[in-house]
DNA sequence: GCTCCGATTATCT
DNA sequence: GATAATCGGAGCG
């Protein structure tokens, strides 16, 4: 579960729905062609929050995981808001129902009020806190398959089956233009 | 529920 | 100058 508090108040949002990126050998990855000042964070120590901007209109929401310098990091893909729901409906007035309030990853950041200022934010701090959630997954609800829209060798399903999410939990994203096409 | 299409800009080559 | 870890709305069923 990942809260952030901030002036307007606090949205905590239940994940759903992950991707892990490696680092610098996975083609798939920001890190892929090495340390630039936007995924310099990503370069860092774990447990800080990568957040880019993507398609010219959109941020998204990574937490980095793995040691100085291995730039690993896991972007959060969806969820269910679970706490501050007033506040995450008025950051998204295009849901219409709860459900989509956090169903993708521009979305989940938007929920949670989280943009570009927050890149390279340590969690947890006074404003970002990550917990177990009270319906934890289990192994047997976890299901794993190839990430999506990414292109070129990073996206291959076999190499990199790295994307998690809950079986049949309905806030996990919908399969979407960028993954059919790489499919066929 | 599904498909198609346009929006819009930081980032890197 | 091309690309991109996306989304919302329209139209259809």
């Amino acid at each position: 579960m990942l809260r952030h508090e901030s002036a307007e108040g606090a949205v905590a949002v239940r994940l759903t729905e992950v991707e892990a990126y490696q680092g610098i050998d996975d083609p798939g990855s920001h890190a892929f062609r090495g340390r630039t000042p936007r995924t310099g964070v990503m370069f860092g120590p774990p447990g800080h929050l990568y957040v880019y901007f993507s398609y010219g209109m959109h941020w998204c929401t990574n937490l980095v995981t793995g040691p100085d310098g291995q730039a690993s990091a896991v972007l959060l893909r969806a969820g269910e808001v679970v706490q501050g729901h007033d506040l995450a409906r008025s950051r998204r007035p295009a849901a219409r129902v709860d459900r989509d309030l956090a169903r993708g990853p521009a979305r989940l950041a938007s929920a949670l009020g989280i943009d570009g200022r927050l890149d390279g934010s340590p969690v947890p701090s006074d404003s970002l806190s990550l917990s177990l959630s009270r319906r934890p997954a289990t192994l047997s609800t976890v299901r794993t398959g190839p990430r999506v829209g990414v292109c070129g060798a990073g996206g291959d399903a076999q190499a990199f089956p790295w994307r998690f999410w809950l079986d049949a939990d309905r806030s996990v994203s919908v399969y979407r233009r960028a993954e059919r096409a790489r499919i066929r």
